[in-house]
RNA sequence: GCGCCCGUAGCUCAGCUGGAUAGAGUACCGCCCUCCGAAGGCGGGGGUCACAGGUUCAACUCCUGUCGGGCGCGCCA
């Protein structure tokens, strides 16, 4: 509609051109607008006042001149100058009333975009280390993400899901020997558990299955480890202990037996975060391993084509990318003073790796504490000679959570923080799906456990899933009272849809295609969110002021034709946001 | 100190990439079920859009500065 719209206005433009009336070398930016105001009719364009001073005219003068060189349009009713010039437009109600026809059609398609056709899009989300279950924060990444990456294929790009698995460093060891020592308790042996440690109940998990297997075969005993180790906090420095005990554990263990525990360890919190999340109706194309990049000489190769970039350097033991040339605030290293790559080297060797694969765009969702991290990655992807601006990081700020009105303090190591598992279970996916995306990402997200797991009515997705179960019962009604819905008919007579409240209903169905377009455009899934809420709105407002089922049949079957229309707007949108629509509440 | 994000109704947030009188939810007050689910609807009060300049016919929106809040500035990942 808004596309008529402009496609009019450019044809009244250039044919003011052709008579003289407007200058040749004249360019405007066509905008069409819903009007915000129903007195100022369905759409506005503010055409003549941005032309105005190219033009040298009045702005009132030009829109009348551009209202006049209007051609004849099917879907204008009336078009009207106001205020210092825009001029609205009135939209003839036959036009309006065909997307009704069009959604019965369509159904699950309608909405559905061709935008991004034959462009391939690689979004990567939560990629949490696999030292631990997910908690909360990392559900806000999950649920923006997935519903980012359902928007784009909506619109019609191929998108491919991905998770990258932190599978190599340090926390990782640490996780090892946490399991390690865990298992060692098993065996019956006592000693204090290292402050810097994971201590989550998750981790004895890990060491019984660890001991069931294995039995006491990589056991020894805690005087055998603690000779010649550091102190631990609070005397002592507890990464410097931490790191002592994993080169002892080393050192003891046959390095099959290390890769044992470090694989059980990394497989069984795999294992647990791939189930959380499919719990969590997000599900990926593929779980890519940072290790596999060194094993497959990515890395190596992205150093060699970092240093013949002529942006490396070498100081102290360490090779450096000279980040800072491109606008990085200091440099960085890439393999440090003990032969070790960074986790920035493996990173810039997977950006590479996945410009590489062919894709039209790379999207990461990162936390925003990761924001200073941007604008190095960006900096390596200029050095390699590969476009930065393919790479888009969007970053969603934390969630903070709050238990009877007070801040959660959470921390991975120490094993406090509410599990993604826990608030699934306490409020339930649709509502944590929901409650997730109904904010945008940089905006902090206040996240009240206490009302989300009460299950309260104040939760707005129930307002939504409740219009859409209410067009479900209606239907059960219309058996119940022995009639039939004769959808034929209806579509036949929606010029009796004349009463306001069906207008405004019709007017939001037909701007579901626009809000999906501009949601997965601008990677903003919260705009559908305030959509489905002002159509659940508009909906209830109906509900309240007009029976559906009356007895004349062909107004009856119009309206049962628009609020089914409804239906499947509502659904559509909220399958988008990983949200179910249930038929009964 | 430097960098990124945020400051809009008591509270939680929208504001369509500069447009017409700044909008929802919630909370508070008052109405509406002999009628398809009241998990609903209608009405009401409540705002110097943090502050100060600037650009523009037009600024919540863009620019500069100030103040307030969050986060980040490792040879951790």
């Amino acid at each position: 509609m808004k596309e008529a719209i402009a496609e009019a206005l450019q044809h009244a433009l250039s044919r003011c051109q052709e008579n003289g009336s407007l200058p040749d070398d004249l360019t405007a930016r066509i905008q069409v607008d819903h009007a915000r105001d129903k007195q100022h009719g369905d759409f506005a364009t503010n055409l003549a006042l941005t032309i105005a001073k190219a033009a040298k005219q009045k702005p009132r003068d030009l829109a009348e001149l551009i209202v006049a060189n209007l051609p004849d349009s099917d879907v204008i009713e009336k078009v009207e100058i106001a205020g210092p010039g825009f001029i609205n437009f009135y939209i003839k109600s036959d036009a309006q009333s065909s997307v009704i026809s069009n959604i019965l059609n369509r159904q699950e398609k309608f909405g559905l975009a061709e935008i991004g056709k034959g462009k391939k899009i690689q979004i990567e989300f939560v990629s949490a280390n696999p030292t631990g279950p997910l908690h909360v924060g990392h559900g806000r990444g999950a649920a923006y993400g997935a519903a980012v990456a359902n928007l784009l294929k909506a619109i019609g790009y191929d998108v491919h899901c991905e998770y990258y698995v932190n599978d190599a460093g340090r926390q990782m060891n640490i996780l090892a020997a946490s399991v390690w020592l865990r298992y060692l308790e098993l065996c019956g042996e006592e000693y204090p558990f290292p402050v810097n440690g994971y201590k989550g109940d998750y981790v004895l998990d890990i060491a019984a299955a660890l001991h069931r297997e294995n039995g006491d075969k990589m056991y020894h005993s805690w005087t055998e480890i603690s000779k010649d180790l550091p102190k631990d906090e609070p005397e002592g420095d507890k990464e410097l202990y931490i790191d002592a005990i994993i080169d002892k554990m080393k050192t003891l263990l046959h390095p099959d037996q290390y890769n044992l525990v470090f694989d059980v360890g990394l497989n069984y919190i795999l294992d647990d975060i791939r189930d959380d999340l499919e719990h969590f109706g997000v599900v990926y194309d593929e779980w890519f391993s940072e290790r596999s990049l060194t094993n497959s000489g990515d890395v190596t190769l992205a150093l060699e084509r970092l240093q013949k970039s002529g942006h490396c350097y070498e100081k102290e033991g360490a090779i450096w990318f000279k980040s800072s040339d491109f606008g990085d605030e200091k440099d960085r290293v890439l393999v440090r003073d003990n032969g070790q790559t960074t986790y920035f080297a493996s990173d810039i060797a997977y950006h590479m790796n996945k410009l590489e694969r062919g894709y039209d765009r790379v999207i990461d969702i990162w936390g925003a504490d990761h924001h200073g991290y941007v604008p190095r990655v960006k900096a390596a992807l200029q050095a390699l000679g590969d476009d930065p601006d393919k790479l888009d990081v969007l970053l969603v700020q934390f969630a903070v959570l709050y238990r009877g009105g007070e801040k959660i303090q959470m921390s991975t190591r120490s094993g406090q923080f509410v599990t993604l598992r826990h608030l699934r279970k306490e409020v339930g996916s649709d509502a944590a799906r929901f409650f997730y995306v109904m904010r945008k990402c940089e905006q902090h997200l206040d996240f009240d456990l206490d009302l989300a797991m009460s299950q309260s009515n104040d939760n707005p997705m129930y307002y939504i899933q409740y219009a859409h179960a209410r067009v479900c019962s209606v239907f059960s009604q219309l058996s119940d009272k022995g009639f039939e819905f004769d959808q034929a008919n209806g579509l036949a007579h929606l010029d009796l849809l004349i009463e306001s409240h069906e207008n405004a209903l019709v007017t939001r169905l037909s701007r579901y295609p626009e809000i999906i377009a501009r949601a997965g455009q601008q990677h903003e899934p919260h705009q559908l969110v305030h959509y489905l809420r002002d159509l659940a709105n508009e909906f209830h407002t109906y509900y309240n002021a007009h029976q559906f089922i009356v007895d004349d049949k062909n107004v009856r079957d119009a309206r049962l034709c628009l609020i089914t229309a409804t239906r499947h707007v509502i659904s559509n949108g909220l399958s988008l946001l990983g949200v179910s629509a249930p038929e009964k509440m």
